[in-house]
DNA sequence: ACCAATAGGTAGTGATGCGATATGTAGTGG
DNA sequence: CCACTACATATCGCATCACTACCTATTGGT
């Protein structure tokens, strides 16, 4: 993780679920594609993506179902319909969000220098 | 607060820096600064601030005075050069971290950059 | 006298990503 | 046969940190 962990917070369901939406992956592959989507920026540990899937399964985002592929079990996640209007909905958050932050941080000296 | 609560979570110290780039403020009028700065995204609640400045001002990235003024106290507070310094490093995080979400979510609801 | 706005503050709570750890399979090197 | 590594899933306790709720106090308007 290049950046501060709880950076994170708050965006981490938003990522999974637009990696998802390229297709089924099980955790692992998600983890990697997270990894390299994000330039090496993110390497989420196992701690954080299996709970986060398990929570978003329950919030009727993504299904799973098992698979067994040469005798290693794996989990495959898919999004849902609902998973999808989710995925939209943060996509709108992060725009507001990212061009609040931005404007505050990046913001040249706005003239609103009230005295 | 417009967005998600926790989605400020390991940022709201940049944004407070930021804010007081442009000078020294006390503590609501840097809440006010940063709603009208975000475009009224964030709303701050006084819970919320002033223990992050008092964390700022532990870390030594800014210092505070009391002000008397009209027989109301004011605690206004200045970046320091290390503050100055922390919030460039904010800069190059936010820079990095908003790139990795935005390429990861996809949506291309954010500028690419100025110029 | 009362009340809204201003101004500063603390305590407790809750959400959540992380580190550590456990379990198990499959393949490789010695 | 054993050690080691990569793959793969999972759980638990912890720490962080913004939030809610609450408190005190002054000023100025009604």
């Amino acid at each position: 993780m290049r950046v501060r962990p709880e950076a994170l917070k708050g965006h981490l369901d938003g990522l999974l679920l637009a990696v998802l939406e390229n297709g089924p992956r099980h955790g692992y592959a998600i983890i990697e594609a997270v990894r390299t989507g994000s330039g090496g920026t993110f390497d989420l540990q196992t701690g954080t993506v299996y709970p986060a899937l398990h929570r978003l399964e329950r919030a009727g985002f993504i299904e799973s179902r098992w698979h067994v592929i040469g005798g290693r079990r794996r989990r495959e996640y898919e999004l849902t319909a609902s998973g999808r209007r989710a995925l939209g909905d943060e996509r709108a958050v992060w725009a507001e969000f990212a061009g609040a932050v931005s404007s505050l941080l990046g913001g040249r000296t706005w003239p609103a220098d009230a005295s």
